[in-house]
RNA sequence: UCCUGAGUAGCUCAAUGGCAGAGCAUUCGGCUGUUAACCGAAGGGUUGUAGGUUCGAGUCCUACCUCAGGAGCCA
């Protein structure tokens, strides 16, 4: 089946450092070839990372050397040589190639379409599928795979459940973004999720303390670099937590997920071109920063007096892009903004206690500009008040009999919030766009591939 | 939905209203330490689409299409 004989070990690329001195064999695709006269230098990937090959024609066998010499870029193969440390080598060892046996070599006429040198984003998203394999995505879908993993476990191992919410849902949860419309067997419409909050509500009041973590669906008509219709949430609900607990429940979270980062992704990060200390600064052993909307609408008066803001902020608004932008760059670590105008905010979202014209949520903004990453909130545990929140937001009451029964039947304080995938990768990896943190993003203009 | 910008070779981009060009990629040749290697040569075009102005349009005008950046909205 497949076609090597293996005459030396297998290891990937990642690992060559554990064979220094020793004869591998790499099941991998050409990246690259360059050539001086009789010296072949072939770059190989395998998923895992990149390393030179360095191939004198007097060292192999003829065919060895025609087969290499005339390969073409992507094409599979294994390879089998020595592993050999190199100071002129970017990852520390090259490979004295011995034997390769080609998989499949890509003709010359239907070259590989992706080329090293620069791309413009129309032509490298329709070649998504391609594009993928080039070391900077590869390396971003590393470090995607581990804060999704880092993520999940945070809550695995602190007593969640992971009850996983509808996809089809009959009605907007929240009433306020545009959803993903279908048929339902003719006489329904259903519509994608655009939050499992409102469900997770509910194995909340079952379970105590729950997660959800799948995709969610938004098909409002943004175009920015901060926008996917298709993205990934993880959501935590708990019973018995007030705000300042989610609040500390989301730093331990955030914390937990740019430490392993920090653990195992050193050089895809450096691949990707992130300058580490600022992940440092985010887990040194201090509290993010916690500002009330007042705070922060006063911090945002003082920049437009001084010059650093076009708009002055209007008290009772949200904060838009610009303004979330200025308050994350004044500090290193993500901020928290809490307490905002109850107006602005959804439905579900209880009041605060001290200013019922407030209400108790936040949203943490991630450092450098990157906005909000995280949005939650103490929920509105009264039935009286939700009922008539409902009906002041003209939402149909009937497709909400069952979450009022969550307050009918032994209601307790509870708080939850929702992060992001895509924009937390985009901050950690310091992409411009959360289009390269997914395989196959899903925007406005694009469905394919 | 609104504002702004861009569509020319497979890719990235040039081209006062006057012969359609370069680099990369591909093919052929050269080079024993190259790092997006380099040097020489060849092939490669319905200039997004449809109209219009002009002796003459890649270039000017109109409409449309596609994409990008931003706003609003949001995670």
């Amino acid at each position: 089946m497949l076609p090597e004989t293996r005459t030396a070990p297998l290891t990937t690329i990642a690992e060559l450092g554990q064979h220094e001195g020793q004869a591998i064999t790499l099941r991998c695709w050409l990246y690259n070839l360059r050539s001086s006269g009789k010296l072949l230098f072939p770059t190989f990937r395998d998923g895992t990372g990149t390393v030179q090959g360095i191939v004198p024609k007097a060292a192999v066998p003829e065919q060895v050397f025609e087969t290499l010499k005339s390969l073409t870029l992507e094409s599979s193969l294994t390879v089998t040589g020595r592993v050999r440390a190199d100071v002129r080598a970017p990852s520390g060892f090259e490979i004295d190639v011995d034997d390769v046996n080609v998989g499949q070599r890509i003709p010359e006429e239907t070259p590989y379409p992706i080329q090293l040198k620069e791309a413009g984003v129309d032509f490298l998203m329709e070649h998504r599928h391609l594009w993928l394999r080039t070391p900077r995505q590869s390396a971003i879908l590393r470090v995607r795979a581990t804060i999704m993993r880092a993520a999940a476990e945070y809550f695995d191992v602190h007593g969640y459940f992971r009850t996983d919410p509808p996809i089809l849902t009959p009605n907007a949860c929240e009433g306020t973004s545009e959803l993903f419309e279908m048929d339902y067997f003719g006489d329904d419409k259903a519509y994608l999720t655009q939050s499992g909050q409102l469900y997770i509500e509910a194995t909340a009041m079952a379970l105590g303390k729950v997660y959800s973590f799948g995709p969610t669906f938004r098909a409002e008509k943004s175009k920015t670099r901060r926008h996917l219709t298709e993205f990934w949430m993880i959501e935590p609900e708990v019973t018995y937590m007030d705000l300042d607990g989610l609040m500390d429940l989301a730093e331990a979270f955030l914390t937990h997920i740019v430490s392993r980062v920090l653990e195992t992704h050193r050089g895809d990060l450096k691949v990707i071109g992130k300058d580490v200390a600022k992940l440092e600064a985010v887990v040194a052993p201090s509290k993010f920063p916690r500002l009330t909307y007042d705070e922060a609408h006063a911090m945002l008066l003082d920049a437009h007096e001084r010059g650093l803001l076009p708009a002055a902020h209007v008290y009772g608004d949200d904060f838009g892009s610009p303004d979330e932008t200025y308050i994350s760059s004044q500090f290193e670590k993500p901020v928290m903004v809490h307490r905002y105008p109850a107006a602005v905010k959804a439905f579900y979202m209880q009041p605060d206690p001290l200013d019922a014209t407030k209400a108790l949520c936040v949203d943490v903004l991630a450092p450098e500009g990157y906005g909000e990453i995280i949005g939650g909130s103490q929920r509105v545990d009264d039935y009286e008040l939700l009922k008539s929140r409902i009906e002041e937001h003209d939402l149909p009451m009937a497709a909400f009999q069952w979450y009022l029964d969550l307050r009918k039947y032994g209601s307790v304080p509870h708080s939850g919030f929702g992060m992001g995938i895509e924009r937390c990768v985009a901050w950690i990896c310091g992409l411009e766009h959360v289009r390269e943190t997914i395989p196959f993003p899903r925007t406005l203009n694009r469905i394919y591939p």
